[in-house]
DNA sequence: AAATTGTGAAACCGAAAAGTTGCATATATA
DNA sequence: TATATATGCAACTTTTCGGTTTCACAATTT
């Protein structure tokens, strides 16, 4: 079962998901109060998110807290890397053509 | 047929469509010859990107030129502004800790 | 005008995804 | 110890996805 980081994120309930931990850990179920589908359901995208090691487990006691792994997120960051510098080059031509304009 | 940038964004040869019209507009043939895949399959993919306004046509007599709607990067920026929040504030007290420390 | 070329679209197929239901296990509480 | 709670996992179903094949159409070229 191929997981990626782009493929997990694809998924709006798991973006959710993953703006929910972000904040603060969460047990899964307090993360399933937030939405409108069943425990598994999340149980399912929080084993999705692990595998991909966008999310790690904290267990205590019974209670398994899931953690957003802030370094997974900047992998997505770096791809949009090599498009930033192209609209930051467009952003600079345009840029330059404003100030040719006003002289 | 509901179209989102992060479902577009998901498939890896829609990643590689991506970059390689990001550099310059080119024709579903010239992009197909890049992959081991159908002149069809890419086209489909194409239709995905138009529908979700990441890459724009431009007809030119009976070829179509594909290129990158750049803005349409941005989105996917700005979605990763809140989570860049959170990890410029953990760079930060870990510079701060290892400050301490020095000291 | 006929043939060629560049392209999109529809129909179909197999694989994967997402959700539900039911069960198993471990920890906590009565 | 018996019960309740928190969770994961497996099986099954429906939907979606990515690819191929076939066809249609418009713009070139001969």
């Amino acid at each position: 079962m191929r997981r990626d980081i782009f493929q997990a994120i694809a998924d709006p309930t798991r973006r959710a998901i993953i703006a929910l931990v972000a904040l603060h850990a969460m047990t899964p179920n307090a993360i399933a109060e937030h939405f409108d589908t069943t425990r598994q359901a999340v149980s399912k995208h929080l084993r999705i998110l692990t595998e991909c090691e966008l999310v790690k487990q904290e267990p205590k006691g019974r209670e398994i807290y899931y953690q957003l792994e802030i370094d997974k997120m900047k992998e997505i960051d770096q791809w949009l890397e090599q498009f930033r510098k192209i609209w930051e080059t467009r952003f600079n031509q345009l840029d330059s053509l404003l100030t040719t304009i006003k002289k």
